[in-house]
DNA sequence: AAATACTTGACTATTTTAGTCGGGTTTATA
DNA sequence: TATAAACCCGACTAAAATAGTCAAGTATTT
């Protein structure tokens, strides 16, 4: 079980965002030389942000993504949840003939995976933008 | 983020083997046909479990498995350390040339990612096969 | 007009996953 | 003692996911 380089990306590009001020539009260019993320990714990244509204961009010269909300607003799941990067336990939904019938009582473990993604969920409902955020300041 | 089948697998078919008798050898042929795993990456999964000491193998006809602990002794991190998947968030080794080192505080979200595994790992530790087989045995 | 920066979609290489396959060895039992 | 059941082990492979790249735009500021 591992965490995506893009789940990690969004976060990491978004705490920078969050570390400037929220008025000036920060640019792919910028964070990408801050990150060492290229471009390109970037951009595929954020063309998801923005379709959930996590950011807004500006075009153009000096342009750049602004955050929609305040990071105090912005959970960690709603990032995952943008870039489809949520956590998949197990969906027995293609093998429900085979394991999740009733009769053969076989999918022994399918509230196990169920209770685990709630509280990964959980966790990550709890956490922030701004917790990242402060957290490395002080640390600064 | 996702599991894999063969945590899962692994899982399975272990506490398929705890609610049968301690004393039994359980087969994998047997374990296959009930839980719907192939022999072939039952095997697989078995050779691992037993260099972790998580089950004992009895050669020859009416050979198999069965547990080396009691299901309460089982906790889900051993099991899912044995077959080398454990969660993994974020090794800053290969990039830590570029992304981790002391100088530009690049790593922003590091000690998220290990907070999030320390998290998941502590939830892994606290269940063992034993919940989960009464949880089973409860219901049906 | 030129440069900067977002927008979009297709494409590709690499890695991981989820197995399969073949050829063993060991042991109970008929 | 032959045979079948079952473990043992390593190599192989197809398919899927990941981690990007690439190309051709459009919008905006200077």
């Amino acid at each position: 079980m591992k965490l995506t380089s893009k789940g990690r990306y969004a976060v990491m590009a978004l705490v920078d965002i969050a570390k400037f001020d929220n008025i000036n539009p920060v640019s792919l260019r910028d964070i990408s030389l801050r990150q060492g993320i290229s471009v390109d990714f970037l951009e595929q990244i954020f063309s998801k942000l923005k379709k959930n509204e996590i950011v807004k961009s500006i075009r153009g010269t000096q342009g750049g993504y602004i955050l929609s909300k305040k990071p105090s607003e912005i959970k960690l799941n709603n990032i995952f949840d943008a870039i489809d990067e949520s956590v998949k336990t197990v969906q027995c939904k293609k093998e429900s003939k085979r394991s999740c019938n009733g009769k053969s009582s076989k999918c022994v473990t399918h509230d196990l995976w169920n209770e685990l993604e709630t509280h990964i969920n959980s966790f990550f409902e709890q956490k922030s933008l701004e917790d990242l955020v402060s957290k490395r300041e002080s640390r600064i």
